[in-house]
RNA sequence: GCCCGAGUGGCGGAAUGGCAGACGCGACGGACUCAAAAUCCGUUGUCCGAAAGGGCGUGUGGGUUCGAGUCCCACCUCGGGCACCA
């Protein structure tokens, strides 16, 4: 079979394995290894092996759920990220990521625990679409070939998941429960009170028994009866958590649709495809995100996440504690937002954003055309050259002055383009003695700056200043007839004062800010899901009815959004919904009889379909419910009291650290408020591997040329004859430097591939791939397997004796090794502590009777097809999956003598044999009497000895 | 600039404060072979030495300790994230 067709391959296969087929024909070359491969994986497929029951529906299967006292199995959910099915299929990367979740998924299962472990697919998106627009054939065809192409490769692996529970985000009966769950999100508004999400049925309750007002409209208060439909309409969408608003929103011209805020790299282009992004008023679906800021930081504290993604979470949405400060003008109250709001009595000037609305109020007539130059100026530039720090501080002043409400100073108001309008109010109070941007405007623009601290290597005096100080000192000139903080000299004191000043006197309150904005969620492009929204006449949105879901994606030929000239920023998004009247405008029953509406043509953004697909895995057949509870609780629920719940492993690449995740948690709070789970965060525990890098090299002219044809040639590199550049990076077509994984897996075998991308280093470490490497663990393999296997015949050769103590002792230290490495995600030391063994029984000349069963379970997570094919030829009739992984008798990890080194002053000089029960004065003495270590000695007395006990002896001479 | 990581043989990497370099690659020597490949056995941090043995060794400089790759302080380099965020 695999003779006819990859020709090439097995030529590569030969040259490694060279002619073992003559002489042992059941050697284990990446040949053999594939024909046991194949026939492991229809077998486990055929069996459904890693069917795993449910506690209710139809996966339910009580004799498998419940052990042997009638109690729920203990349970382990284990997920990867699921991939994007690229026409391209897997790169490395992948199997780095699932071959460590499905060794751990195979150790679980070893160690009695009920393991959930599948795969699916996120399958909406720009690439699909693209390549659909280029072919004219329809985005779900080539998703579905792609799946196909993928889940091939999945099998290959030697994945152990539950094939039934696999879903792709594309099909209805998956998305079906997206638009449910949006609707959920639609219909909830958020409780500042109990900081939850609530029905918004709650809201419209409150509204009528008068136990909470409308908001006012110009400063008119109202009430609920008085107030029309539609104004009504208006109220409850100002609450809703998904709605629609016409706020600046991140428009790609480029890609002819919005992007969020998370899509947009730091020089204001868009992560997909880099194209300008601008700045625009657009009717879009926002997703009110920021009421959840402080719940997101919180609970990341009942996480088991490294700090690095819960700092990159936590900078995302950038909690600031600070103040408002209100000051007096001619156009009114300026509010600045502070988080100095100790230092108010150095605030010497004001600056505005250009784009701030009191500015025009603000401008005296003399100052009218600067500061109209100006804003056009701040207006023409893109956030990446504004942004751009170091750059000379540029500003004008209004003409107008506001009064600070410490000491009633009149201090200009000015605007700048550093103060960006997106951030806190868009206007600041300028401390430039505090402030190292205020000092650097000041300096350039002769604004006072006057010293409000001490700091005990300056004077007072801040001409002689060169920078800002920031820091604790004692305040001076900050005091007023009512607060007087000289002589104060914490900064947390200071604040406080201040506020508390500040609440007083109403020209201020403490407050807290955040960088975290809400999330667009409308995207204008065909691949995506519906919206199950429906607009009135009058324009209104109108949430769909469960019995109306799911909101088909309708068919057509033109999937293209329109796309515009990158750089044409007053360009408008086209929705590829648009243009199928027939689908758009329909009569539905709203509950109130058939009236014309008009459905939403925007679809929703990728991220949608990977916000809950863990809990689909769970029930994926389930048609009246996202999942039964019971299962959730199951699966999901906490399990110590006070504990987040969640997926107990979740691995995935780093790069989804603030987008999937922050989203995916956003949405499973929303659930858990409003009931629909018991766990109150998605992923307990997550793992970010490392990347795979690879050797990529360069031509002279920059150009990379494809990794696989360069030779090394007399200490540099070339290609085709031409010398080449080599330097290291991520793995993949875009440096020429991948490797595909079917390709490993023709020439060693999945089981080789598996052991090779664990055993290179640790899961979180980024790695260079070597494929001269992969050989050492296919050898390891290969002894294992030579160590029970007679090649010549294939049948059983196993020691006809038992092992020695020595052997038996060996075995429990690589038992013991081996359970706290894969405990521990280490992957690379399990197997190193492997191979020792198995090195130890080499040396044997073979594995003794006793030794080959509890060899081979414990390679069964590691190296799957090979474990099960030995643990057939040893008599067994069933899988190794669910066999007992091998336990440690700790009376048998320690021998009966121990080897101390001892050392003198730190170095080791000699070694001890004594017996494992010795006291310390034993060793000491054992030690003393060395012939060595009296030399070393030579007859002088010891000032102190160090014993170790079972480790070393230090003497200190 | 701020926040995370990380610096160990020729290479990938091991080491609860207790023998630095497990395991693997490569290299070198040997076995098998007409030969090569594959496989197997052995050696392999480095310097001095014929050897016995000894010196030096975990980015740099200090410190704590009987003992530091590991803990503390300062610095250097590299990787990642954030950034005129008030």
């Amino acid at each position: 079979m695999n003779a006819t067709n990859t020709s090439n391959k097995s030529d590569d296969a030969a040259r490694v394995d060279g002619a073992a087929t003559d002489t042992h024909p059941f050697r284990y070359t990446g040949e053999l290894a594939q024909g046991i491969e194949a026939r492991w994986q229809d077998r486990w497929e055929a069996e459904g092996t890693f069917n795993t029951p449910n506690p209710v529906g139809p996966l339910a299967d009580a004799t498998r759920f419940l052990d042997a006292d009638g109690a729920a199995r203990p349970k382990k959910f284990i997920l990867d990220m699921f991939p994007y099915p690229s026409g391209t299929g897997l790169h490395m990367g992948h199997p780095l990521g699932f071959t460590a979740t499905d060794m751990y998924a195979r150790y679980q299962r070893m160690t009695g625990h009920n393991v959930l472990y599948t795969m699916g697919f996120d399958a909406f998106g720009l690439p699909a679409e693209q390549f659909a627009v280029q072919t004219g054939q329809h985005p779900a065809i080539t998703t579905n070939q792609n799946i196909a192409n993928i889940r091939a490769q999945l099998r290959r692996l030697g994945l152990s998941h539950d094939q039934r529970r696999s879903i792709s985000t594309t099909d209805p009966g998956y998305y079906r429960w997206t638009q449910w769950i949006f609707l959920q999100v639609f219909n909830s508004w958020f409780d500042p009170e109990t900081k939850k999400a609530r029905r918004i049925d709650e809201l419209i309750a409150e509204f009528e028994a008068g136990t909470r007002q409308p908001s006012d409209a110009d400063g008119v208060a109202r009430s609920w009866a008085d107030i029309s439909a539609a104004e009504r309409g208006l109220e409850l969408d100002g609450w809703r958590l998904a709605y629609v608003s016409n706020a600046p929103v991140n428009w790609c011209p480029g890609l002819g649709t919005v992007v969020a805020n998370e899509e947009v790299t730091s020089d204001g282009r868009s992560d997909r495809g880099n194209f300008p992004v601008f700045k625009r008023n657009m009717r879009q679906w926002m997703m009110r995100i920021t009421t959840y800021a402080d719940r997101l930081i919180d609970d990341l504290d009942l996480l088991d996440w490294t700090e690095a993604i819960k700092s990159m979470q936590r900078n995302w949405i950038g909690r600031s504690e600070g103040a408002f400060v209100h000051f007096d003008s001619s156009a009114g109250l300026i509010s600045v937002f502070t988080t100095r709001p100790d230092t108010l009595f150095g605030a010497t000037f004001m600056v505005l954003a250009p784009e701030h609305s009191l500015v025009d109020a603000l401008t005296t007539p003399e100052q009218a055309t600067a500061i109209a130059e100006y804003r056009v100026q701040a207006a023409a530039q893109d956030d990446f050259y504004r942004q751009n720090e170091g750059r000379e501080k540029t500003g004008v002043f209004t003409g107008s002055f506001a009064t600070n409400p410490l000491n009633g100073a009149q201090i200009p108001v000015w605007i700048a383009d550093y103060v960006l309008m997106g951030y806190g109010t868009g206007a600041i109070m300028a401390v430039p003695s505090g402030d190292q941007r205020d000092f650097e405007f000041a300096r350039k623009f002769g604004l006072d700056i006057v010293a409000i601290q001490q700091p005990a290597d300056r004077t007072l005096d801040t001409s002689t200043w060169a920078e800002a100080f920031v820091g604790d000192a004692p305040y001076a000139n900050s005091s007023n007839e009512s607060l007087n903080l000289d002589g104060v000299t914490s900064v947390a004191e200071g604040k406080h004062l201040t506020n508390e000043w500040l609440t007083a006197h109403g020209r201020g309150e403490a407050t807290i800010t955040y960088k975290l904005r809400d999330w667009l969620f409308s995207r204008q492009r065909y691949w995506g899901e519906p919206f199950p929204i429906a607009y009135d006449l009058d324009g209104n949105p109108h949430g769909l009815p469960d019995e109306l879901l799911p909101v088909s994606l309708p068919e057509t030929d033109q999937f293209s959004p329109r796309t515009f000239d990158p750089d044409d920023s007053m360009s408008n998004p086209e929705s590829p919904l648009d243009r199928l009247t027939d689908w758009v405008n329909v009569e539905l029953d709203l509950g109130d009889g058939l009236q014309p509406y008009r459905r939403d043509t925007n679809v929703m953004p990728q991220w949608a379909g990977s916000c809950w697909y863990e809990m689909r895995y769970l029930d994926p057949t389930n048609e009246v419910d996202f999942v039964d509870p019971a299962n959730e609780a199951y699966w999901m629920g906490p399990q110590t009291e006070g504990g987040s719940g969640g997926v107990d492993l979740y691995v995935g690449g780093v790069e989804h650290a603030v987008l999937h995740l922050l989203y995916a948690r956003f949405w499973h709070k929303v659930l858990f408020d409003l009931g629909h789970v018991t766990s109150c965060e998605p992923f307990h525990r997550l793992f970010n591997q490392g990347y795979i890098l690879a050797a990529a090299y360069q031509d002279q002219r920059g150009m990379y040329v494809e990794a696989a044809d360069v030779v090394a040639a007399d200490g540099g590199y070339s290609h085709d004859g031409l010398p080449v550049t080599r330097e290291y990076g991520k793995m993949g077509k875009s440096l020429k430097n991948a490797v595909d994984p079917d390709e490993m897996c023709a020439q060693y075998g999945a089981d080789t591939l598996r052991l090779y991308l664990m055993a290179m280093g640790p899961l979180d470490a980024s790695r260079p791939w070597e494929s001269k490497d992969v050989v050492g663990v296919h050898r390891f393999l290969q002894r294992v397997w030579r160590n029970i296997v007679d090649e010549a015949t294939g049948g059983i050769r196993l020691l006809p004796h038992d092992a020695d103590e020595e052997t038996v002792r060996q075995l429990h230290i690589a038992i013991s090794g081996v359970r706290e490495e894969l405990d521990n995600l280490r992957f690379n030391t399990a197997i190193a502590k492997l191979i020792e063994f198995n090195n130890h029984l080499t040396k044997l000349g073979g594995c003794p009777a006793d030794m080959a069963e509890p060899l081979v379970k414990m390679l069964a997570p590691l190296a799957p097809h090979a474990a099960e094919e030995l643990w057939q030829k040893l008599g067994h009739t069933e899988s190794v999956t669910y066999e007992p992984f091998p336990v440690a008798n700790p009376a048998l990890l320690v021998a009966d003598t121990v080897e101390y080194p001892v050392q003198i002053n730190g170095k080791v000089r000699s070694r001890v044999t004594v017996a494992a029960d010795a006291d310390a004065g034993t060793v000491q003495a054992v030690a003393l009497a060395d012939e060595k270590v009296q030399s070393v000695l030579a007859g002088g007395t010891p000032k102190k000895i160090i014993v170790i006990p079972g480790r070393m002896v230090n003497i200190v001479a």
